[in-house]
DNA sequence: ATATTGACATTTA
DNA sequence: ATAAATGCCAATA
């Protein structure tokens, strides 16, 4: 279990409801620079409900992709009290998740 | 084992 | 300001 995958995933499972965080964060929280890896560990999650992924957007405050055919990003997170417009998080740096 | 791709980020035009 | 190019590391083929 030193895979990125399980610690990007044990991070992101992690993060309080209500609060946000960036693959750029995750990646150097966990001591590595490969924002890419961490989408892509959080792309083969083994349980996309338990694990909020969609909590996790782009560094510049985008939704970034996503590929749930039911859920969207905006959605779920505006279900959690997050604004959103035009596809951007409204204050989305107060709302960054500190590990 | 090597090559290509990707749920990104930063820099340059 | 927006758009394109380049770089990053892991995962997947």
């Amino acid at each position: 279990m030193n895979n990125l995958r399980n610690k990007v995933l044990k991070l992101t499972s992690g993060i309080p409801k209500g609060n946000i965080t960036t693959y750029k964060i995750l990646a150097e929280k966990l001591g590595t620079k490969a924002y890419r890896a961490v989408g892509t560990a959080l792309k083969n999650n083994p349980t996309p409900i338990i694990i909020p992924c969609h909590r996790v957007v782009k560094s510049n405050g985008e939704l970034g992709e996503f590929s749930s055919k039911v859920y969207k990003k905006e959605d779920l997170l505006r279900e959690e009290g997050i604004e959103i417009k035009n596809n951007r998080i409204v204050d989305f740096k107060e709302k960054l998740y500190r590990f």
